[in-house]
DNA sequence: GTGAAAGCGCTAACAC
DNA sequence: GTGTTAGCGCTTTCAC
């Protein structure tokens, strides 16, 4: 830690030290053809000589071609569904050579402005974002003005016209229903989630169309807001109980909701899946360890990061198309959480 | 997606727009004292008129200032304690107005090499680096040379001489077999790691120690490295059990494999904790979660990150002393996982 | 308080 | 194949 920054070596330096003009230098260390082995040799044994390193702002600020960094916007980083979801686009995103700059909004949307901006500042190549809930379109327009490649990651913007990547919702919603129907529930809640969400509305959505076509009456009552945390799962499975007529299951938003929930129930001296039949959303990896296993809807995050990276990059690549949804169809994951006792 | 990228506006026309100089552009917008109120507020207007948005790129190219970003290189994101120390770099580098470049190396040697390059090329203001296991000190060396500040997490380089933070993995190592003894074990194994690693290094001799303060024997065979996953679990707790004497109980060298290990003892129809004593080390979510829930060593990952940020951030403002180490106190979280039926 | 000019490190024209 | 020149958008002297 002694020494004072030490003044970067520039490419006029290594091409001074290898005897060739700057623009030669700048060629050959970007591998471009019309360039002698033999002068690429020598560049390159002077770079290593001098220690040189590449100046990507400087580079880009020249060229104003894409610029190798990407910027994520996700809610939350502790909860392992958006855990999965930054590892499928940040495998896929080094494939390209891209760096991810990464901001976490919390679900605020004051967080989210911010960090639009910053991300903008930085004269990023494209932007993956995963709305916080009740957003305006205008973070996004912001963006889109900028002429700057957004995909919409799970959460859809009502006429946000923009390429979009996500799960079924409503097929995930209801075949869960269908599932817990087929088990012998009669009575089924919906538990938290705010109605500010796309996917909200298509889980909730796909609920109500499994319980009609069932043949069963929907509880208004039945359905629960409220954040996503396992905090929250504690809170809204207590309302449930608390009901005159509690249900004999219910369909989580998410896992973590839903995990929250199982915990409360055993602290309750209750059994999941025994005394009150759950079902989760998402898959994480938790939903396979808790005891019960958790019977969930699988909505695969690494394969949504994934197509979002994909998608992302024909359009920084110059595709000029009318906005892309790509919508992947959910899976349920039948475990051990939904036989109810009496049933 | 049909606009052609627009051309950006510039400082210079935001001056141009405002009827000031683009000295006084600048300034204004970087909130500089000294100018009026009025022309400020001249400025401002413009930039909104105009949608300007500043280029960080530019601007630093030509301060050589401190950069607004911090490059961050861990292992893996699969593991939630690398999640969690993320989060708490992120939440502090976020409070100081920086954005996070992020690398993921999969421990591999490779990887980080290029990752570091990609960093460095970037211009960040400073690393934290979390290194693979037998990582040489050349990739630190090559960041150190250009001034920018590093600090290590968790697992130490040798020689490394620059700012540290970690636990106290000798303690934490030490304070887990002293638990087991209390129960009564007399056999321990310690499944997991690899010894290329100065954290497995603390962790093992923390084991030895606590072995050889309760008078008992130090069985080599018992000490088994592994890499460090679930899978590792499953396979691990199969070598141990298909030795000739097994041992009663196990400390894993961290919560993952030892998950994976009780989720394999399930598999064969024995209980964990009850059939085999099982600690693991870092405390992460699952452990409260699983079933019996897991007696483990927690090494607060975002204290770690708090910290690292901290440390490093003083160093880019220009601190230049002799390296630092900061060593945090683990702490045994004592809970269902090691009453053996025997004892 | 405010302005004019120079230049950060690089790439893109265009010449040769 | 290689060199010359100009300039990306900003901050920084240094005048006034």
């Amino acid at each position: 830690m002694k020494q004072e920054k030490p003044k970067l070596v520039t490419l006029q330096e290594v091409a001074k030290h290898a005897g060739v003009s700057q623009t030669t230098a700048s060629l050959a260390i970007r591998g471009k053809l019309n360039i002698s082995e033999a002068t690429r040799q020598k560049v390159f044994a002077s770079m290593q000589n001098l220690g040189y390193v590449y100046d990507r702002g400087a580079a880009n600020l020249r060229s104003k071609g894409a610029s190798s960094t990407v910027g994520l916007i996700i809610p939350d980083l502790s909860n392992p569904f958006y855990t999965e979801l930054l590892i499928g686009i940040h495998q896929e995103l080094n494939q390209l050579g891209q760096t991810v700059i990464l901001g976490t909004t919390f679900d605020s949307a004051t967080v989210q402005d911010r960090l639009v901006s910053t991300i903008l500042e930085h004269r990023v190549a494209g932007i993956i974002f995963f709305v916080v809930p009740g957003s305006r379109r205008e973070p996004l327009d912001r963006i889109r003005r900028l002429g700057i490649p957004v995909v919409l990651i799970n959460r859809n913007l009502s006429e946000g016209h923009c390429d979009y990547v996500g799960i079924d919702n409503v097929t995930g919603g209801r075949s869960a229903v269908e599932h817990l129907v087929r088990k012998g529930h009669r009575r089924i809640a919906f538990l938290g989630g705010v109605s500010q969400l796309s996917s909200w509305h298509g889980r909730t959505e796909g609920y109500v169309s499994g319980l009609l076509a069932a043949g069963l009456d929907v509880d208004e009552s039945l359905i629960i807001e409220g954040p996503m945390t396992r905090e929250s799962g504690h809170v809204l499975i207590e309302k449930i109980l608390a009901l005159p007529t509690p249900p004999t299951a219910v369909l989580c938003y998410n896992d973590i909701i839903a995990i929250g929930a199982m915990m409360k129930l055993k602290e309750l001296g209750l059994t999941p899946g025994y005394d009150m039949g759950i079902v989760g959303f998402d898959d994480i990896p938790e939903a396979s360890i808790f005891s019960p296993r958790l019977t969930t809807v699988s909505s695969f995050p690494r394969r949504i990061g994934t197509h979002a990276v994909r998608l992302l990059h024909e359009r920084i690549e110059g595709l000029d198309s009318e906005p892309r949804s790509v919508v992947l169809q959910p899976e349920l994951i039948v475990r051990e959480s939904c036989s109810h006792k009496n049933l």
